[in-house]
DNA sequence: TTGTAAGCGTTATCAC
DNA sequence: GTGATAACGCTTACAA
């Protein structure tokens, strides 16, 4: 009959040794205390035996600190949030830490009782994308000391530190190839339109039909979300229109998709009659039935970095001070969803 | 100078009362204790004022139970599991659970340690959709009482409780339908070979050819993984042989888009050259150059009864005796991927 | 080189 | 109606 061993103390008492010699041992911290190397071998010995996994709990109630880190995205079924969470995960672990992930569904009601939960699982740090309609909530528990960085959906002149893309290159890029290709009437299908992607993205829009002397016509400045559904409504809208756009840069891989869905409905096609620009490159935009030309980010970069800035504000009380806000450089997939105007 | 509130100790202190009144009535168990009204005010009105979150560790620690559960996949890029993971963690939280999210990247080595990690964070229970290789840790850590549930990737005849799709089905209609379509010389792209989706799908696979009197061929079953690469090869493998098939079933979708890419690199046209049918549909099936006939899966309803089901195991000592083998209906989703073989 | 004991923040048991 | 206190499993001074 093999002793069950639940505890440091069963395994201590198994041992014939005290809990603070085999604590030392499994922390990693005998020749600290010069503990014998029979001892050690022991101790290591008998852990993998009885199959020991210490108690994360109470370490961490102890050691204020629990080598977990929250993660809230406002949709992981975004094929461009899986990415980024894969990529953090990843990091994450290979550093030693685990993560609690938290979907927003883009509801900041909910983003709010999310910080508190992950608060109370007192994680050692918080990665969020934010929904991006109110930040007091982030502020404050920025602000409470609590490590956290923003990603993608960035909040500037907050004070908080961001890891996100150049949108406002993407979606000038973007535009410009576009009026290259001799498009003139652009419409832009906007994501969550106070979240800092679509503000960026949009006044590259505007700001590369400016440098070409367009002036932007707020008629087709449309839409309110990064989904499937808004690209498809918006498109259908944009078509009811006497004079459609000859173009359009959908904001998101999502909008794209319903973009194309409204397309194949109302029996156009692409780039015959619509071109098309989509943000974030996607495993499928080169196999989509007209291969989709696209604004590619850093997705696998800015979940790395997220996690390493934030493991140094964990670390480093002194690094705190500095706010760390990055840009990554975007860049554009040139497909087939344009077509030259003539 | 307001005091900082850290503790339920703290917050009791500032209202002037015990730790064991105010803990009573964040639990909720006010009127349990006949606590007064007036107190059950206050204690809730100061707990919103000074931020007061309860700390679940410590709460863990004494309880033996966190509230959280482990989730570990093989792949959160793949939006199959992406599409997976946001259902278990939405149904997880409206019961009030968190979820640690663990990726093992396919690697049953790494799949073993986060077993253990989770192990050490105490979770209340486990769902995990196995790599699919080695099974003896997931039924050594549920024969010792962990509650844990496999998804997708299930395991028969291990007592292991699963929900799963019906593989066979699924591989036996799309098969069933290519030999509708007057195809005879059908090749199968393989997951992991040796996990049951593979085998249940093979099966299928094998069965719809053989009640047709076709023996199957072989050489046309190849590959060896659910991801894009191996699609890619193996077509060109294919491909390469004297007498290529005339259709390709692919075990997921990212196998299909593997083929597409191989197809269009060697100058050919699916379904003119080659019908294809793919696992799992995906928002962007119906996009693809050529609208992609696929095996719908139920990934909504397995998330969600694998949270219900394991809640049963970790609420229910009773229940726990009784092994749910859960197998969901898949349904063919047609569109013109493939074409009548004459 | 090893051991003793206090304490992390919470809840449950028992008392008043 | 409310309170004091032990215990959950761990780490870490402080002792020896």
């Amino acid at each position: 009959m093999v002793k069950t061993v639940n505890d440091i103390r069963d395994l201590a008492e198994v041992l014939g040794l005290s809990i603070t010699t085999v604590s030392r041992v499994i922390n990693g911290k005998a020749k600290k205390y010069r503990i014998s190397d029979e001892t050690q071998k022991r101790v290591l010995l008998a852990a993998k035996q009885y199959n020991y996994v210490p108690n994360k709990l109470a370490r961490g109630l102890k050691l204020s600190r629990t080598d977990t880190l929250g993660l809230i995205i406002p949709d992981i079924s975004n094929p461009f949030f899986a990415d980024i969470a894969q990529s953090i995960e990843k990091e994450a672990r290979s550093k030693g830490y685990s993560l609690i992930l938290c979907d927003s569904g883009e509801d900041h009601v909910l983003e709010k009782e999310l910080i508190a939960l992950l608060l109370s699982h007192k994680v050692d740090g918080i990665i969020i994308a934010p929904v991006g309609t109110d930040y007091s909530y982030i502020v404050q528990t920025y602000n409470s000391g609590m490590p956290l960085i923003v990603i993608d959906r960035c909040i500037t002149d907050m004070g908080l530190p961001y890891i996100t893309s150049d949108n406002y290159q993407g979606g000038n890029d973007a535009v410009n190839y576009l009026i290259s290709m001799g498009h003139r009437k652009i419409a832009c299908i906007q994501g969550i339109p106070k979240s800092m992607p679509t503000i960026e993205r949009v006044r590259g829009y505007r700001d590369a039909l400016l440098s070409h002397g367009i002036h932007p016509d707020e008629s087709l400045i449309v839409g309110d979300n990064y989904n499937t559904e808004n690209g498809y409504k918006q498109t259908r809208i944009l078509f009811s229109m006497e004079n459609p756009p000859t173009a359009i840069f959908a904001l998101s891989n999502l909008i794209g998709l319903g973009v194309i869905k409204a397309v194949e409905e109302m029996g156009l096609r692409i780039p015959e009659n619509i071109s098309l620009i989509s943000f974030d490159e996607q495993p499928y935009s080169a196999f989509l039935g007209t291969p989709m030309t696209t604004v590619g980010q850093k997705k696998n970069e800015m979940g790395q970095l997220a996690v390493n800035v934030l493991l140094r504000y964990i670390g480093n009380k002194e690094y705190r001070k500095k706010l760390v806000n990055m840009t990554l450089k975007t860049n554009l997939i040139v497909r087939s969803s344009v077509r030259k105007n003539v």
